[in-house]
DNA sequence: AAATATTGCTTCGTATACGAATAATATTTT
DNA sequence: AAAATATTATTCGTATACGAAGCAATATTT
C-alpha cells in the first residue's frame, strides 16, 4: 500500500537517471566527451595532476570505473597518465590543452533546460530541491557506513 | 557563481545513483534479481502478460534495455517469451512461478534503510520528497518533448 | 631482514543503458 | 492490391558501473 509511494519514488528516480544518460549522449556528439567524463576532466583541470584515487573519490565512483573513463579519455588525448616519482603505485592525471580547451565552450553538466529553469527558482525553491536529494542519498548510503565494516571482520583469514 | 549550487546537485544525483546501483549488487546476491530485473519482473507478474515496449514505457527504460534484461530473465528462467497471435511483431512475456515466488519474499526495490526512513515521515513530507524528484525529472526531461518529432501531438491521443 | 599487510591501480567478468540499424509485421496511402 | 510508412522487438557497438582478483610498490609487524 505505501509502497505504491516507494515505488513512484524509484520511478521518478529513474526517469532523472535516464534524463541525465540522454543528456550525456547529447555532450558526447557535441563537445566529444560523455557526460562522466566530463565530470572528471573537470576534476582533473581543477587539480592539474592528481593521483586516479583522489579523483575517484571526488566524483563518487569506483576506482575501477575512473581507470576506464580515464582509458577513453586518454586515448581521445584529452589526458596523460604519468607514474608519480614519490609513490610508484601512484599514476598521476594531467589534463591535455586539447581538453582545457573544451572546457572553454563550458560544456553544461545537466541539461541546459533544467539548469535555466533551475536557476530561475526562488531561492528557497533550489535550496528545497537541493536539500531534498542530499536528504535522498543519505537516507540511502548511510547503510553502507555502518553496515560494511562489520560484515567484513568475521572472516579474518580471508 | 550560481553553477555550484547546480554541481551540487549533480554531486547528489551521483551519490543517489551509485546507492541504487550498490543495492542492486546487493539484490542479486540476496534474490538473484538485480534491480532492474526485479522492477521489470514485477511489472510483469502485474500484468500476467505483456508486451515488452509497454514494459519499456512502464519502467521509462528504452527497448534496447528491456531486451537485454528479458534475454537475462529468460536464461535464468524467470520468464517465458511468447510470440503474440494478433501481431506478430509483438512479444508477450510472462513470469514464471519461479519469478512469483522470489516476490512472495518482497525484494526491496529501493535499499531498506531508504524505505523503512521514508515510511516514517510524515506524510507531508513523503509527498513533498515524491513531488520534488518528479519535479526534477520534468524540468529535465521536458526538452524530450519538445525536441522529439511525435512526443508533441500525444496528449490526447494515448 | 623477512614476513605480512596494505595501498593504488589495472584487468576481468557481468549487468545496465542507449541510439542506430535491422528484420518482421501492420497500417496507411496511392 | 501494391507501395510507402509505421511499429515492435532484436542485434550491434559503445560507454558506464561495480566487485573481485591480480600485481606491484610501500608500509608495518615480527
Amino acid at each position: 500500500m505505501n509502497n505504491e509511494q516507494v515505488d513512484q519514488v524509484l520511478i521518478a528516480l529513474r526517469r532523472i537517471i535516464r534524463a541525465i544518460d540522454l543528456h550525456s549522449k547529447k555532450l558526447v556528439q557535441q563537445y566529444g566527451v560523455t557526460g562522466p567524463q566530463a565530470l572528471v576532466l573537470k576534476r582533473i583541470i581543477d587539480y592539474k595532476e592528481v593521483p586516479a584515487g583522489i579523483l575517484a573519490r571526488d566524483v563518487n565512483l569506483s576506482q575501477a570505473t575512473v581507470t576506464s573513463i580515464l582509458d577513453r579519455l586518454e586515448r581521445h588525448d584529452y589526458v596523460q597518465r604519468i607514474p608519480s616519482q614519490d609513490d610508484k603505485r601512484k599514476v598521476l592525471v594531467r589534463a591535455t590543452p586539447a581538453a582545457v580547451k573544451i572546457f572553454e565552450n563550458a560544456p553544461p553538466l545537466l541539461q541546459e533546460e533544467f539548469i535555466s529553469a533551475y536557476k530561475k527558482l526562488e531561492n528557497w525553491e533550489q535550496n528545497l530541491i537541493l536539500s531534498t536529494l542530499q536528504r535522498i542519498a543519505s537516507m540511502m548510503d548511510a547503510k553502507e557506513i555502518e553496515a560494511s565494516p562489520f560484515l567484513t571482520i568475521r572472516d579474518a583469514t580471508e
